[in-house]
DNA sequence: GGCGAATGTTAGGCTATCCTAATATCAGGA
DNA sequence: TCCTGATATTAGGATAGCCTAACATTCGCC
């Protein structure tokens, strides 16, 4: 639907400027993706926030991606991934999401360290690498936060979750996903147990934004609605599930 | 985990600087290193050609990492390492061959594809991520092409080796390092069998810089002495003499 | 022992990316 | 409709690295 004017040859979807993307540009496209869902146009005030730079500066990279044909961009407006910019942010995300996951299945990394580790590898690391590594691990389809990797041709599932403070008290669910960028948080989820593909059921929910309540791991604890919205779970097919 | 050790260095080593040299700066070092051998006085031309710039522009930035104390330097006179830039430069070469070997051990990288990857990983990765490499894949001391690695501390090993060219007919030899910049020649001799640890005996120098002709893997055959003069040699003790 | 070739440096410019400060546009309430 | 706060852009400037072209220094040689 928007695949933008390129004028000069028709060389695009072939080899060559693909890997010539820069950090930079490679964490702008990132960044306005996962903003985005991919397809929706975002506020460069928000793509300011999200990589902690002006909005300024991002007025300025986002004439020039739109210049090169990775976004669509008319001032005041926001700006839409192009079909080009979405491939190129998707290829980052998958090494991101691979590079995450080989570092805490082969390496051991624990999993509120992985993120910045990958956050730098991403840009240096070459395509074959990361094949190599996703196949070293068995072609992992989620990272260690439960995020979904893209694969090789540049699909993901955009599978949208329930978070943990939408779970209606009672309910069962199991845990697919977690906040990815706060250590300190990832630290703490880890010693309550709660990690992708663990199950749970919501004992209660306190009114108000109150407290949530639920059983996982066989202990029962309470969190914030804060921390809950940062969990992503799928509900389990009976309101009554087994807690075991 | 490191407190300054050498005597005559006072200058300011202590916290900041040491993390945020920028890749560029690094590779500097680094080739400033690789040239010099570490302690010997380098021609800023000769850094040009190492990294593919100018010469303008190592003058430049040789200006600014004085400036910073990495290296000393006299106008028209070459440029000599710091305590603190060596250390650096040990620092990233170590980087780079643990990376190196880490990517043939455990991923199977082809020996002559390691270095280009690892050229860019080198300054992406966190000394975390070096230390549990090198642990994963036993603390190698070399790299898959011989050459050693520093260890964590920042020593290495510096022993001077005999070129195969330089080995008289007649003598046998073991290959303990061979150059590792250029793909193609590292294929090649990979085919031929020349690989560290391999042994081999001198059957015949041709005079005038003529063909050398050898055995190896009980095979034989001859080699240019260019080629020859990029391969590492320790000489079996086989008339009488141990090695040196 | 001076001169030209080899070697090395400065001058001036370019690009990418970021910043701060000033300005422009938009959108919602009276 | 108009105003104002929120949002976004432009203007102008900094830094790191790189380049080419012009200039400076050193050195080897006769």
């Amino acid at each position: 639907m928007k695949t933008p004017k390129r004028s000069h040859l028709h060389l695009e979807d072939s080899p060559p400027e693909e890997d010539t993307l820069t950090g930079p540009v490679e964490d702008y496209l990132k960044a306005i993706y996962e903003i985005g869902r991919g397809n929706v146009s975002v506020a460069t005030n928000d793509i300011a926030q999200k990589l902690s730079l002006t909005a300024a500066s991002v007025s300025g990279m986002v004439r020039r991606l739109a210049a090169q044909g990775l976004l669509s961009y008319e001032r005041y407006r926001g700006v839409m991934l192009t079909d080009t910019g979405r491939r190129a942010a998707l290829r980052t995300i998958r090494r991101h999401r691979v590079i995450e996951s080989y570092l805490s299945h082969a390496l051991e990394y624990p999993w509120d360290r992985v993120h910045d580790e990958a956050e730098r590898l991403e840009h240096a690391a070459s395509d074959e690498l990361v094949n190599r590594m996703a196949a070293a691990i068995g072609e992992p389809v989620v990272d260690p936060h439960g995020a979904p990797i893209p694969s090789r041709e540049g699909l993901m599932d955009e599978t949208v979750h329930l978070s943990l403070a939408e779970l209606g008290a009672g309910f069962g669910a199991r845990v697919v996903q977690v906040s990815d960028d706060d250590p300190e948080m990832l630290r703490y989820l880890g010693e309550l147990a709660i990690v992708p593909g663990a199950e749970l059921i919501v004992l209660a929910k306190a009114p108000y934004d109150g407290p949530i309540t639920l059983r996982i791991a066989g202990t029962k604890l309470s969190i914030g609605p804060a921390l809950a919205a940062q969990v992503m779970v799928q509900p389990l097919s009976d309101p009554d599930a087994p807690s075991h």
